[in-house]
DNA sequence: TAGCAATTTCAGAAATGGCTGAAAAGTCGG
DNA sequence: CCGACTTTTCAGCCATTTCTGAAATTGCTA
């Protein structure tokens, strides 16, 4: 692995941080190295900074491409790929979160779904659904909350969660003065 | 593996779901059948229903232990433990969230903290620095809010993520609210 | 369409992680 | 402190995943 210390530390880290979740140890490796690096990456670039075989380069920016991670480029009179990351942080944590979702959160939703709608013969299986109905509201209500955070722009994002739980004392705010008789500001008060 | 078909096609779906996340498929079978059992189940009851090895169900349950995600019962005259998972599901997410953050978050951040103290020689190395202070910055935005969200209770937490969307009027009604002189209410129109 | 450059595929090697049975260690009542 | 019961440990086997080199494919240009 030919790379400067710091960045060979960050590699190996979020290659490693990268088996814990699903993705492999070189896909890690290689996001973490696009990610700190300068320019446009091609996969022989890649092959000789982490040291690993062209073919294992070539499956995980194929997998990074499966996830929207990475985004390709070309360079005027040369004919191979260049990958980077989006420079938008944002917009890699938007991606992230959005095929985690579709992966994960979104067939759990569809199984659990259909379970509640079987037929439960014994106790057991109807304490089971009560169980499983818990879980799905559950999602359900992670699932809504995310499907409006995520239209918010990032400016906006930021600011949500700078205020963090201080959003509760805003809404008890809200709850003062809506009750407040007339209009401020020109426009009504209320929320729509 | 003896279990009703609507608990086995949870459990078998959540020990998949585990595999993608970096829990092992035994440990997210036993954790599913925890969750959706009407009663403390001992170890060779989980044998039983999953089918697997006696020693498996031991590591398993050591490794749930670990993640502080299931309690230890004990009935009087009987010498086994009996697991449960916690019945408010709410504090199985707590848990959850915790523990991952502990092991994942935090970490990366010690990590990342390290790595920008350290002297840039290379244009390179600095470019490095400014995208892992991007990182850092992120992490820290998150956790920042994680710590202040964690101490809502319940019923305040399920309050916010059911706004959803609408907590961007909110903010909107802030901005020109707190823009307005003077006083509202009794209260400076200020957050604290 | 021949020839070259780049990428992808894939069968098998290597590595890792998971599971088991057997044995050890722990724990309790008598 | 014995004997029965329970849990834990761990060496080795098994399954899965990852990785590689070689071959096939793709795609460009002359």
């Amino acid at each position: 692995m030919q790379l400067p210390p710091l960045v060979q530390t960050f590699v190996l880290h979020f290659g490693e941080m990268g088996s814990r979740w699903g993705i492999n140890r070189t896909v890690g490796q290689i996001y973490a190295l696009l990610f700190v690096a300068e320019r446009p990456l091609n996969a022989d670039e890649i092959v000789e900074r982490l040291g690993v075989s062209r073919s294992n380069v070539s499956m995980g920016l194929k997998e990074l491409q499966a996830w929207n991670l990475v985004r390709l480029q070309h360079r005027p009179g040369d004919r191979r790929d260049y990958f980077t990351t989006p420079e938008d942080i944002w917009q890699i944590v938007r991606t992230l979160v959005e095929e985690r979702k579709k992966r994960e959160v979104d067939p759990t939703l569809t199984l659990l779904r259909e379970l509640l709608m079987q037929e439960a013969g014994t106790e057991e299986e109807r304490h089971a659904q009560a169980r499983l109905r818990e879980m799905h509201d559950l999602f359900e209500l992670f699932a809504g909350w995310y499907a409006d955070v995520r239209r918010l722009d990032t400016e906006r994002l930021v600011q949500l969660l700078t205020l963090g739980s201080k959003v509760q004392k805003v809404l008890e705010m809200k709850d003062r003065l809506t009750r407040l008789p007339g209009r401020i500001g020109g426009r009504s008060a209320k929320l729509d």
